[in-house]
DNA sequence: CAGTATCCGATGCGATACTG
DNA sequence: CAGTATCGCATCGGATACTG
């Protein structure tokens, strides 16, 4: 229920942002919760495969999902542990979440990312803004990189998170900017930061 | 928690509000919450049980547990099943809400119920209301009784919580009372009725 | 890619009995 | 009454392989 309110409607998608999950127990649970009427499935428009999506009675959960995580974020100051340090799920919801309207310019935007305490296959990554649309690779897309971003993995999820501020980890060097400085100025504006770090940042401040 | 919501706080009482819970799960899942701080164990008045009570982070979840049953009553539109009939836990919840403080007259108000296609052991419930406190028993306690309410269960229950209308339910006969003018009419502003019936009553009006 | 089918170990939890 | 201890089944769900 969280990927499709957060804008999942496929089914690779929505593995991708529940990866632990068997694609048989996710296709069981999509159709229990279209039995109760909470999802509905409509023809994807290719024509042969399925979308998900929340019908009304699911989107009426919406703001009490959203309370119950912004209770989580405030009450439950739970450390996060190495376990949950994962690049592929992180870099899933930046791609889903980062604001593609604020990159400078108006052509295309490439952002590499370089994560640092984490296996080789997992260390390269790609953000290609273009026509507002954003793309994730693994691949090497080939266009020329616009703007480097080299951070260890806790440092980028704590401050995706929210858990820690963003300007300070630029500042102590955790998070190093490396493009022309529009690029780097326009960082911080488009990476828009997790759904609940606004009530993390406001707890740390309080 | 919907236990601990609604009032109840030593280990009994949360027992006969979840009463398929075996006692060992209900004791585990106590030391769940107490460790994860939403419940706080306290020592009872007597000095040797404990009490169970909301700390202020689970407090903090009151509003948003109350959101999700309005829910389910506005957007779920279950049929009650005959195996969701169960008379105790429908009197434990009438006793728990019931309001003392609309008995007719100052001294004791004695009502007793009368529950039809149950099992004889949960035919009979008597509500004792005396001096502010509330009383149910299973066994006559020899006071003289101001009020006979005879229902089936599924009437009660359904009244209850608001899949139809009280009023209606009495003038039908489905609910039968027997008393002075007084009590009869004071029967409505006593028995308030579940804590979702405003929802579903306003959903069958609309 | 978009799922379905099968296997099997882990755990959740009800039933029951027991203790102070 | 206020719990604890033990048992045993059911289901949950991850891993893996398979299909169109």
């Amino acid at each position: 229920m969280r990927e499709l309110l957060c804008g999942s409607h496929r089914f690779s998608e929505l593995r991708k942002g529940v990866p632990t999950m068997s694609p048989s127990l996710l296709s069981q649970r999509l159709k229990q919760l279209e039995y109760a009427g909470i999802v509905e499935r409509r023809v994807a428009p290719n024509g042969k495969d399925s979308e998900y999506h929340l019908s009304e009675i699911g989107e009426a959960l919406r703001p009490i999902i959203i309370q119950f995580g912004e209770w989580g974020e405030t009450w439950l100051e739970r450390e996060i542990e190495n376990v949950d340090l994962d690049p592929a799920l992180l870099m899933w919801d930046v791609r889903r979440r980062v604001d593609g309207g604020e990159t400078p310019g108006d052509g295309r935007t490439v952002a590499r990312f370089r994560i640092g305490g984490v296996p080789a296959q997992w260390r390269q990554w790609w953000l290609v803004f273009d026509a507002g649309e954003v793309d994730l690779c693994q691949k090497d897309p080939g266009y020329e990189v616009d703007l480097l971003i080299v951070a260890p993995v806790r440092a980028l999820t704590e401050t995706w998170m929210g858990r820690r501020d963003l300007g300070g980890a630029i500042r102590s060097g955790d998070i190093d900017l490396e493009g022309s400085r529009e690029q780097i100025r326009a960082f911080p504006k488009w990476f828009t930061l997790g759904v609940f770090a606004p009530v993390a940042l406001a707890r740390t401040k309080a």
